[in-house]
DNA sequence: TCCCCGATTAACT
DNA sequence: GTTAATCGGGGAG
């Protein structure tokens, strides 16, 4: 018996992050509707130098500090979006990175959302993931999880073995935190 | 107010 | 392997 999705965002990010492996995440677009298999997360709290909510509770990352079970959406680069899901207490300042899923439905819609057509391309990566589903601006901050149009459904079960843990990836401070989980021998992680 | 740089990606050489 | 694209947050002044 897997754990209900509630109960997995109120627990740590470090402890939520390999919890949300396997799950499908979901989104109603317009178009119709598109479900992700979640293979890739990055855990980030506010001890973490690398964390957006370590400098303190600011307009942006208000949402991190809220209960789990938010949605937290930023930009950066100039050009890319990343969805979190808020975890933990509030006031915590916790959050999952979803960096990337295996495409399982509403592949023409993913395809035209990022203008190709290679199905392990569509969401290997943080920005791709969040182009793949729609998210073009940072309107979805601070939405509740299941009351929006974006939600979690349970997955298919992940062996404990089959959950890697390493370095997290494009960070500079604390790149060597081993809080980067992702679901072992997936063609849909982010990176080799 | 200015300035630097990032939880990235894609298109180069 | 290297680098341009591109803009908002937040620390410095």
């Amino acid at each position: 018996m897997k754990p209900d999705i509630k109960e997995i965002v109120s627990w740590p990010a470090l402890a939520a992050a390999p919890a949300l492996l396997g799950l499908t995440v979901c989104r109603r677009l317009p178009q119709g509707i598109v479900r992700l298999k979640i293979v890739e997360t990055e855990a980030y709290h506010q001890d973490d130098p690398a964390s957006h909510s370590f400098r303190g509770l600011t307009a942006r990352t208000a949402p991190m500090f809220q209960a789990g079970g938010r949605l937290y959406v930023y930009f950066t680069y100039g050009m890319h979006y990343c969805l979190n899901i808020v975890t933990g207490q509030a006031g915590r300042g916790e959050g999952v990175l979803l960096r990337a899923a295996e495409p399982l439905e509403g592949f023409k819609i993913m395809q035209a959302n990022r203008s190709i057509k290679d199905k392990k391309n569509l969401a290997n990566g943080p920005g791709k993931l969040a182009q793949a589903i729609g998210i073009l601006d940072t309107t979805l901050s601070g939405k509740i999880l299941n009351k929006s149009s974006i939600w979690l459904e349970p997955g298919e079960p992940v062996e404990a073995e089959q959950i890697i843990i390493g370095p997290r990836v494009g960070i500079r401070r604390a790149a060597d935190a081993p809080m980067r989980f992702y679901i072992k021998g997936s063609p849909y992680v982010s990176k080799v």
